[in-house]
DNA sequence: AAAAACATGGGACGACGTTCCATACACACT
DNA sequence: AGTGTGTATGGAACGTCGTCCCATGTTTTT
């Protein structure tokens, strides 16, 4: 067989991306195989290799695009209000997103590199950037911390919601529902923040 | 080959685990397989389904073991101090515990049942056998809330905990370290336990 | 001593990720 | 239109995996 060119390199790169995507979306990891993706693409597995490196590559775009779509939902929450409930939201977001579509969050707690490679420094910084709309939104209730004080707030509260929400997504604890999930998030926020103000009590109004 | 009876079952069956347990504290599960531990203990592949149904059953027995573990751990913690400090003890060594062997730490974590499987009943009896610690030293913190509401903060404390290790324990997050997430989880302790105080105060003495 | 029971090793199967290469097609040039 | 060159591609191949199966040879019973 030879060039066939019904495709562009680009067309071929969203073709995989997307087979992978709805893959992982409706079977989990573990459904998915180069295999099973060139099926869906009428390509053949070795197609896969002139275009990723291999799977763990194209599995690390497919993570860091879930993870812009969350910092683009993140950063377009609504800022009204107070704080608290700025931040409520905030966190009721990234819930919502990780509900959406479970197995395809899951990914970012499956997906392991292989033994001796390490996440690249992108990745990184796409975690660290979901950071920033929790740091700014809690800095009015920690006028009198410095900085980087409010960022380990900032950084416990998300990786707690993180973790749990990891919990809640993995089958294996399948009795923390979606729904329970929810109010076990709520009630972290609601107590986290409460904490908060009593620790360092805020001088500004609010609600 | 035919019988050799080196080893009564019993051994046969703890040879299997000691020797799975090794390779998953050492390699984490991606260095597992049959061939591998068939290698370690001097069988053929074949001699580990006459004692487990497969690696996914082996593998749980493991995990059941890590858990019941812990249990023992948390049940032998210090219950002497404010109920504060009861608390920031056990999430201490509900810490620790996990940074012993990370690696096996996070088989509860890596390890998926295979395609329509689920979990078995006793494992989430022993998931729920966790939170029993936990749940007594709240009580006096929230005298006034009914049981229900204590099982609540309960649960979203140790899935809040139980997250966060998860994020420290997985490579992935690698800048998530020990040290840091040590300081992640004391920061949450501390400030959930005080938000707990604003909304529900005390009325018991306390430190 | 013979027979039954059975633990075992080793081979086999299908699926996996990944690599490799002959080939058939698209394109540029004459 | 014909020729040549480059290359995208399919398919085969390799080593690994979990799992299954069964002839074999040892232990236990009769």
């Amino acid at each position: 067989m030879g060039r066939r060119s019904i495709h562009t390199p680009e067309e071929l790169r969203e073709l995989i991306i997307d087979a992978t995507t709805t893959i992982v979306e409706q079977e989990g990891l573990e459904g998915l195989s180069a295999r099973e993706i060139a099926k869906r693409i009428g390509y053949s597995p070795g197609t896969l290799y002139n275009v990723f490196e291999n799977l763990d590559d194209l599995l690390l775009i497919i993570e860091a695009r879930l993870l812009d779509e969350l910092a683009l939902r993140l950063e377009g929450t609504d800022t009204s209000g107070s704080p608290s409930e700025r931040l409520r939201r905030l966190v009721g977001t990234y819930f919502a997103f990780t509900q959406e579509r479970p197995k395809l969050w899951n990914l970012l707690n499956e997906h392991r590199m292989p033994a001796g490679r390490t996440v690249p420094e992108w990745y990184q910084a796409k975690l660290d950037k979901l950071l920033a709309p929790l740091d700014e939104a809690m800095t009015p209730l920690l006028l009198d911390s410095d900085p980087s004080t409010r960022r380990q707030h900032a950084r416990t509260l998300w990786a707690s919601v993180h973790g749990m929400t990891s919990i809640s997504t993995a089958d294996k604890l399948s009795h923390v529902t979606a729904h329970i999930g929810r109010s076990l998030v709520d009630d972290l926020v609601q107590t986290y923040l409460a904490g908060l103000e009593k620790r360092t009590p805020a001088r500004s109004a609010h609600s």
